[in-house]
DNA sequence: TTATATTTGTCCGTATGTATG
DNA sequence: ACATACATACGGACAAATATA
């Protein structure tokens, strides 16, 4: 199965929710530091949507320092990541 | 006329060749503070390039402190501006 | 209030290029 | 050559906010 509770109606658009899901994954510990955040192509099916929505919600986790890319590798969780809360 | 020289092939890609365009008619002056950038859909009209990749230049400016956008208004020319350079 | 036009926001699908392994 | 992954671009679609009539 796929599509990670995601709703196209809600006020949050879906790259909102997306990028607060894997926030919360990584506050939480499931996504550990230096770990390589699941490829768009996971994300695109587990979600539902598609890549550009995904690259959206990976592009809010880099303005929030809670990941970092690098091109033709991946997007990795970055350390630190006092995310206040 | 339209497409204001855009070179497809150009090592710098279209939208960041649009963003510099942009950059320079605001510190020349041609786009002075407070005033209003031309709206996507003429922007695409002027360089001959899809919506999306206008959009992706004004990220560029927004980024770099030139400009910034309230929606369903339109994108403003800032203040201050010091482009160092 | 309703209608229309404009503008930005978001999303989809697809395609090509480049880099890595 | 092939698979994976990101970067960029195209075109199209609908929603939401704004302004005006």
């Amino acid at each position: 199965m796929a599509a990670d509770e995601i709703d196209p109606r809600a006020p949050e658009p879906p790259y909102r929710q997306i990028a607060a899901a894997l926030a919360e994954e990584i506050n939480r510990g499931v996504l550990p530091p230096g770990r390589p955040v699941p490829s768009e192509k996971e994300l695109v099916e587990r979600f539902g949507v598609a890549r550009n929505t995904v690259r959206s919600a990976l592009a809010v986790l880099r303005e929030d320092g809670l990941v970092f890319t690098v091109p033709s590798r991946g997007t990795y969780v970055r350390d630190q990541s006092v995310t206040d809360d």
